[in-house]
Formats: structure tokens, sequence, C-alpha cells
DNA sequence: AAATACTAATGACAATTGTCATTCTAATTA
DNA sequence: TAATTAGAATGACAATTGTCATTAGTATTT
């Protein structure tokens, strides 16, 4: 019997694979959980042979979670279960060391064979994102990125420039190139881009 | 016995539902849709009691297909499925006179409850958008949501003032007074805001 | 009837933003 | 080795943005 937890944030969602994979005569769930914390908890308290984890989700991230499960030697295994294959969140989860990452898209008789090939050591990822059809690749600069991602928060040029100790122009030519890269009008548009394709 | 089109472009969750609603004894799944046009087609084709359909799909959404339906004055009842916190859905949805409106926070046995009850001719709303009121806690107006999710496309407010007919100082003093009232520094910041609140 | 909120407008001002040309260094790649 | 890319800088220019004061019509509440 494998031992699952589930963490996932949207109720009907979490229902529903709670009641499908336990009709799986291998499967057992032993829990649910509709946030990250509460995942975190359950995964210390009832030690389930795997967790499937959502990645946004209120409190803490399922990819927060995996972290703290790695970081702590806790031996859970780790399934990603999410809608995108955020090239960024996908590259941080193979950094964290989590032992699947499956998309919604699936059906739930594929997700309950990913969970028998994790339980027996594989580590399973959805072909899409292998195969690279979403993972459209960043184009910004690590640090285009940084400045990027300090705009969304509403920083002016000037603040990112002495947050970061660079000069005012030098932040605005990084702007003005991030503009250009992504085929926009300003920044506002480029954070909107950028946030849909996972690249901030 | 009800006879329910699912149109839900996320397939583990439209899997889950067709199973899980095919179990009930009095409800028959006639056929699933992954996207607008061909949940339209299936409504026409198939004539289904009801449809239960997700607002945000491929080609065509299910606020359109909800109109077409009424438009064409078909008998097919209609259910929105949908997430929580997007503003503007459901009082759109109430415009073209949906018999429900439901979230998918909720159970699955609560969703085949509304089913039989629509089916009984009565109306179904998701008590949480009738007293929790989403709107409520939105502090922008309508036209400020409009003038601020035209912004986040990139717009600059000259663009924003033809789009509206409206004059290009008036954008930029509800731009002023956007950027007041969420207590933020500028529009790349206000949409960053705006979008994490579900309030555009 | 008065107060409030929403919509809409104008003009003026300062600050911010985006663009371009041009230069330089360090690191990487062909 | 030569070429390319990323990172960093300067100065100048025009356009855009954000703020403020002030006015006004229309609805809705009190």
């Amino acid at each position: 019997m494998i031992r699952v937890l589930i963490a996932e944030d949207q109720g009907m969602l979490r229902g529903a694979l709670g009641s499908l994979l336990d009709f799986e005569e291998d499967i057992e769930i032993v829990g649910e959980a509709s946030n990250g914390k509460d995942a975190l908890d359950m995964i210390l308290k009832l030690q389930p042979d795997i967790c499937l984890l959502d990645i946004e989700m209120p409190f803490m991230s399922g990819l927060e979670v995996a972290e703290e499960v790695k970081r702590r030697n806790i031996s859970c295994k780790i399934i990603i279960l999410t809608t995108f294959g955020r090239p960024g969140y996908f590259e941080q989860a193979v950094k964290v060391g989590v032992q699947g990452y499956m998309l919604k898209d699936g059906s739930i008789e594929e997700l309950a064979e990913s969970i028998r090939s994790v339980m027996k050591g594989k580590r399973e990822f959805a072909p899409e994102l292998i195969f690279g059809s979403i993972q459209e690749d960043n184009p910004l600069t690590k640090r285009e990125q940084t400045v990027l991602s300090l705009a969304s928060q509403g920083k002016t040029s000037k603040e990112i420039s002495s947050e970061l100790y660079l000069s005012h122009g030098t932040i605005r030519n990084y702007m003005s190139e991030i503009i250009d890269k992504l085929g926009v009008k300003n920044r506002t548009e480029a954070v909107t881009v950028a946030k849909e394709n996972g690249w901030i």
C-alpha cells in the first residue's frame, strides 16, 4: 500500500483526486492539505510515502515545502503537480531534487502510474517538459531579470540603481533592452509578459 | 437521468469530474469538451440537459458559449464552474442569464446537488459570491479597472484615452487615483498589486 | 434637499521613462 | 586569436507619467 498525501488548494480537484486515487487498490490517501503550511505539518505527522504538491498555494508554495522536506532529510518522496510548465518552476523543482513533476493536464490514471513508478525509486517528469515544447527559454539575462523584478514591485529606475549600486543610466539602458527583447511597449507590459512566461 | 456535458480545459479536473459525476446514479455524462468551441458544437449536437462551463478556455470563453446558447434560445441549462476571486465574471454571467455559478472550491457532491437543483428549475449560486461579495473589497471603480487593465497590456495613457473616447488628462487623473487608492508608487506596481488581489 | 461618489475635463509642472550613440572591461566562444 | 556577449557607464533628447487645483454633470444615499 502506497501512503499518499495530497496538497492542493483548489477544493474540487483536491477532493476528486482524493476519491479517485483512493479507488486504486494499491494507493491509500492518508491526508489532504489545502495550503503549504498544513502540508508540511501533515508530512511530519503522518509520514506518507509520497506527497503530491501543487505549487501555487497559500502561506507556503509547494516548492518551499519540497525544499524544507529535502533540507530536513525527510524520506517522503515529492511529486509536484501543477498547471503550467513554467520553466522557472521546473528548473527550481529539479534543483530542489523532487522525484516527479507532472502537469494537471494529464489523466488521473497517468498520475497513479507515476506514483507507482516513483515508489519504485524512479523519477517521473511530464514528457512535455523534457522535450521542451513548453520550455521557451528566458531571453533575459540574470541582471535583466533582477532589474525587471524590482520594477514589477514599483521601484523607479533611480531606486533600482541605488539598490544594485549601479548608475541611473545603466538601469534605463537595461530596461530599454528588456523592452526591446520582449517586443513590448514599456516596463508595465514587460512585467505582464515576463510574469505570464515565468521569466521573473 | 440528467444528461450533462462538461467543458473544462484542465485535463485532470475534466477527467475527474467526468468519472465522479458519472458515479451518481441519476447523472449521465454525455460528453467532455476541452475548449469553448468544442463545447458549443457538442451542445448543439448532443442536446444535453445541463452544461458545466469553465470560464477561461481556449478559442471561446465559457461566458461567450453561454451567451451564444442563450442567444440561440437553446434549452440547455448552463452552470458556470470557475475559480474564486475573478471579478466581473459573476456579474456578466448573471446578465447572460445562466442557471448556476459555482466555485471550484466546493466538493463534487455539492456540485451534483446543484445540478439536480438546477434540473428542477431552480437557480444555484455559490453563497460566497452572494454574501462574501468579491467585488466589495475591490477599491477600484469599473472605469478604473478598465483603465488599469488596459495599462497592464502596456498601453500608454494616450492610447487608453483614444480607446475609451476620453481625454488624455482624464486617463492620467484616473491612473493617479488608482495609484493613490492602492497605496503604490506607479502604474507598474499598481498592475502587480491589482493582479495579485484579483482586482483586474 | 443635501451630501457623496463616479465620471469627465483642463492646464500646468516636475519627475520619470525610453531611446540612441558611444565607450570600456571581462569573460566566453568560434 | 578574433569575435561575441554580458555588464556597466555617460550625456542628450523627446515623450510619457504622475500630481494638483478646479470645475461640472449625473446618480445614489442620507
